[in-house]
RNA sequence: CCGCCCGUAGCUCAACCGGAUAGAGCACCGGCCUUCUAAGCCGGGGGUUAGGGGUUCGAGUCCCUUCGGGCGGGCCA
């Protein structure tokens, strides 16, 4: 399979603790154990490797002998030189030496840099997949309101929680996309009102028109196809209008319609797709709501107060008790909330991550609370959260805050229609979920390294010219690595063997944006490499083998543009 | 007043559960296409990581505090 594989004489006990470990890194650690198992037997650490910054402290370094130090009460350097002493020989090991306060510094020969090339081709899509994870997680995100257009801010809960779903699919987990529609409430009545007065000819300069109206030009639509008696489509159901202005819910039932198969428009036109659409009116309508208002009753943590029922939230860990049912008899938005993640526990996932704006964030700790109050076994920290801040659009340095057809923001489809679906997703999903985005609309437009998306996709496309002209050479299998060696070549193989460890890291941190700056290093790496060395060499032998880098770039290019929902074009 | 997020080069951002001399890109200056896609590459200048304390062998990273920005704190969602 891999005819660089040098005959490793590494311990058979080494090879049994660690059966999974054949990149260098795990290696390392396996043998860093070994030495630590022979220097103090009844301690335990935790083995760290890293790559150090600069290339004269080698290929990789751990701080095994500083932590060692207070425990052992001796020189960290004194530890180091023991530790270094009692490693086991390996054919992957070119020298170790100690370095500064203590640090090991491990310096691998150049098969084991070269072997993760034969490991790419060998594992092709399945290159950086993670082992399948007990367990199913369900993500709900987007859930916005049946009340208008998608905007920016939307955008950016769709990148991120896709660009998370698909990371959690590639890490081995069993992933549900949920969305989550707030199809019951004061904001939906207020909807309705918008529409039959459009419907009936009232604009929203006109003294009649409510304060909290929807103003934005997309009213005029649903009240135009109402009228015309269309049907629409969305999800699993038709709609046809009646067309009768005075009929209220006749209005309601095809507003919501119609707002949701538009919102399903954009998502396709954006490459997002979901297994499961919950309605809010549904958790109502069978008695959801009800039976969890119940439960929380019995459970003995509400309260009757002002002519309100409340929810002793205080008790788990809110700072103020809230209103379950309000004077009027209607229920407060966190009731239906409670309700519908009691249900979601109920159907087996034993992992729910939410992915919000930020401005819901004082949810969090209700939604949580009310759990509690329920004692459904449910654990503490159930679900958990992913909020994102918000979204500002910029365009010749200026902010852009209207859109004619929504009225007062900016719309998801607008980004799309202006600089692709490509660009758009990879600026949304390419900072940290924490920190506030700045969507300049030039810089997503711009053709050149100043946009990662096309500097990334650029890569891409110049491999695939380049391997369209040896469409054989260096395929999987068999490939002689050997002649690799420059040191391009070398960090590049380094990069690549990042690759697993990052898409697991990413994962579990939630931050698919670590993704994203991660093909934007492989691309600059590939780049440099490919204006030092040249890859059609007429040395069969060394062609060959850079062919086999180049074909391992750009299948790592391609899963990781996958997770992005990016598409990797063969030319540009 | 309270809670959450953020503050790193002129600008936009990195920095792998505390590691060695804090990195890229843009902008600025100077180079590289009669050979694989110049949407590319190479080199140069640019920093008290907002300020101040603390924890320790070691802090951009953890704790406290001050300042600044954003978002929340409805019987709205």
């Amino acid at each position: 399979m891999c005819p660089v594989t040098p005959g490793f004489a590494f311990p058979h006990f080494i090879a049994l603790r660690h059966p999974m470990s054949n990149d260098p890194k795990s290696h390392l650690a396996g043998l860093l154990q070994h030495a630590l198992t022979r220097l103090a037997p009844d301690v335990s650490a935790d083995i760290q490797l890293e790559r150090p910054r600069q290339a004269s402290h080698g290929d990789f370094a751990t701080n095994l002998a500083m932590q060692l130090a207070r425990v052992l009460k001796d020189n960290p350097r004194q530890i180091a030189e023991r530790l270094i002493s009692l490693l086991p020989a390996s054919e992957w090991l070119a020298g170790a030496e100690i370095a500064g306060a203590g640090f090991i510094n491990f310096t691998l020969t150049t098969a084991a840099k070269t072997r993760v090339v034969a490991d790419i081709l060998a594992a092709g899509t399945a290159w950086g997949r993670g082992s399948a994870k007990p367990g199913r997680v369900q993500v709900e995100f987007v859930s916005a309101n049946p009340t208008g257009p998608l905007h920016v801010g939307h955008g950016r809960g769709a990148a991120v929680g896709d660009c998370l779903c698909r990371l959690l699919e590639v890490a081995g987990w069993d992933v549900t996309r949920e969305f989550y529609y707030n199809d019951a409430g004061a904001q939906i009545d207020n909807l309705t009102r918008s529409v039959q007065l459009r419907a009936r000819g009232v604009t929203p300069d006109d003294p009649a028109w409510p304060e909290d109206g929807y103003r934005g030009d997309y009213i005029i639509d649903v009240a135009r196809a109402f009228l015309a008696r269309e049907t629409v489509a969305a999800d699993d159901q038709h709609v046809t209008a009646n067309g009768d202005p005075a009929d209220t819910e006749a209005i309601r039932h095809f507003a919501v319609a119609y707002l949701r198969r538009e919102q399903d428009q954009d998502l396709k036109a954006f490459g997002v797709k979901f297994d499961v659409f919950s309605l809010e009116s549904a958790l109502y309508a069978d008695g959801r709501v009800e039976a969890a208002v119940r439960a929380l009753v019995d459970k003995g943590h509400t309260y009757e107060q002002d002519g309100a029922l409340w929810l002793r939230t205080t008790a788990f860990g809110d700072d103020k008790d809230r209103v379950m049912r309000k004077q009027d008899g209607g229920y407060t938005y966190f009731v239906p909330d409670v309700a519908y993640h009691l249900d979601k526990w109920r159907r087996g996932f034993t992992r729910v991550i939410n992915e919000q704006g930020a401005d819901h964030h004082s949810t969090v700790t209700r939604v949580r609370a009310g759990l509690q109050a329920l004692d459904a076994g449910i654990p503490v920290g159930w679900p958990e959260y992913v909020l994102h801040q918000m979204v500002m659009v910029v365009r010749n340095g200026e902010e852009v805050k209207i859109s004619k057809r929504a009225g007062s923001y900016v719309t998801l489809r607008d980004l799309i229609e202006e600089v692709g679906r490509d660009a758009t997703r990879y600026f949304l999903v390419a900072r940290s979920p924490d920190s506030q985005l700045v969507f300049d609309i030039d810089l997503a437009l711009s053709r050149s390294n100043e946009n990662p998306v096309y500097y990334i996709q650029y890569a891409h496309a110049r491999i695939s010219s380049v391997l369209q002209q040896c469409p054989d050479d260096g395929d999987a299998g068999g490939v002689d690595l050997a002649p690799l060696g420059s040191e391009k070549e070398l960090a590049l193989c380094a990069r690549l063997g990042e690759y697993p460890a990052l898409v697991e890291n990413a994962a579990s941190e939630h931050a698919p944006h670590l993704v994203a700056g991660y093909l934007k290093d492989l691309a600059a790496d590939f780049h440099a490499w490919y204006n030092a060395d040249r890859l059609l060499e007429d040395d069969a032998a060394l062609r060959t083998a850079r062919l086999a880098l180049a074909r391992a770039v750009r299948q790592t290019l391609v899963n990781g543009l996958d997770i992005l929902g990016v598409s990797a074009p063969e030319t540009m």
